[in-house]
DNA sequence: AAGCTTTGACCTATA
DNA sequence: TTATAGGTCAAAGCT
């Protein structure tokens, strides 16, 4: 049962709200690392508990216009990646600028690697809190905002797109990505507007290894330099509504996103 | 040559 | 059982 799935709170009540560091547990909340050893056998997409956010009461969702003029993001959004590394500019979230609450240490060292650098936003977080969801999620996904997210593949790890497909649930096709890292099942899927903009990055599972240092080699690296260089991918996300959730696999995406339903007929 | 993307077909879940 | 939608496979092509 969902209940109130809609509650939307501002970015800025987000922030008052909590007011610890999030990235101070571990990175690896929605994709990350986790131990191989669940203890029980989890199929793909079951990773480690979740752990109620001590994050406001009321934060379903949190409008992103809200998000959109918070000086953070205007820092952050604004980084480039660099042209050397790969590397996006949400290291500076690490801590102190990103006053989001993330899952907290009780958990695995589960985290968003995948987001660490990238972005975290909790909308569906409360949901932890009140569903009778269990520590072990079912199927893990978790929603990013677009803006955040540097690139396509630049959360630190190693993706190869397996599928692209057109939903009914979207305007927008949907591509499909699989960790590249050996044995890994981490997934995601990214949702991309026909100019370009992610609209939606969805991870699922978890990544049985450590975020690599780097995730491209030279001699590959020319065919990633080329993405991270088009410009419509690294500015897109700035202005990218989105969202985040945890999905446990009952979440109507549809009803918990109508911001991006709403900005995305607005921006074209 | 290796690794990645593209893309139509196929598979699975659900109503 | 059938239709539909979402997700995945895998051959071909590209860098």
């Amino acid at each position: 049962t969902a209940p109130q799935l809609k509650s939307e709170t501002s970015f800025t009540d987000l922030l008052a709200s909590s007011g610890v560091d999030p990235y101070e547990q571990d990175e690896d909340f929605l994709g990350g690392f986790f131990p191989e050893t669940t203890g029980s056998g989890l199929p793909k997409f079951k990773t480690a508990q979740p752990s109620p956010l001590p994050i406001s009461q009321s934060s379903r969702s949190f409008a992103f216009s809200e998000l959109l003029d918070s000086p953070l993001l205007l820092s952050s959004s604004h980084s480039l990646i660099s042209p050397t590394t790969g590397a996006f500019p949400f290291q500076g979230f690490n801590g102190s600028d990103f006053p989001w609450q993330l899952p907290s240490q009780t958990q695995t060292p589960n985290a968003a690697s995948a987001l660490q650098e990238e972005a975290y936003g909790v909308q569906d977080l409360q949901k932890k809190q009140e569903d009778p969801v269990p520590r072990e999620f079912a199927d893990r996904q978790v929603k990013v905002p677009s803006y955040m997210v540097s690139r396509n593949s630049n959360d630190g790890y190693g993706w190869r797109k397996y599928g692209q497909k057109q939903v009914k649930k979207s305007e927008n096709p949907r591509s499909y990505f699989k960790c590249t890292y050996p044995n890994c099942v981490s997934k995601k899927i990214v949702e991309t507007a026909s100019d370009g903009q992610i609209t939606e990055i969805i991870y699922k599972g978890g990544h049985n290894h450590p975020k690599p240092e780097f995730t491209k080699r030279p001699s590959s690296s020319s065919a990633n330099a080329r993405r991270i260089l088009n410009p419509s991918s690294v500015v897109s996300e700035q202005s990218e509504s989105s969202s985040i959730s945890f999905d446990y696999g009952e979440v109507d995406e549809e009803k918990e996103q109508p911001e991006i339903k709403r900005l995305k007929r607005e921006g074209g």
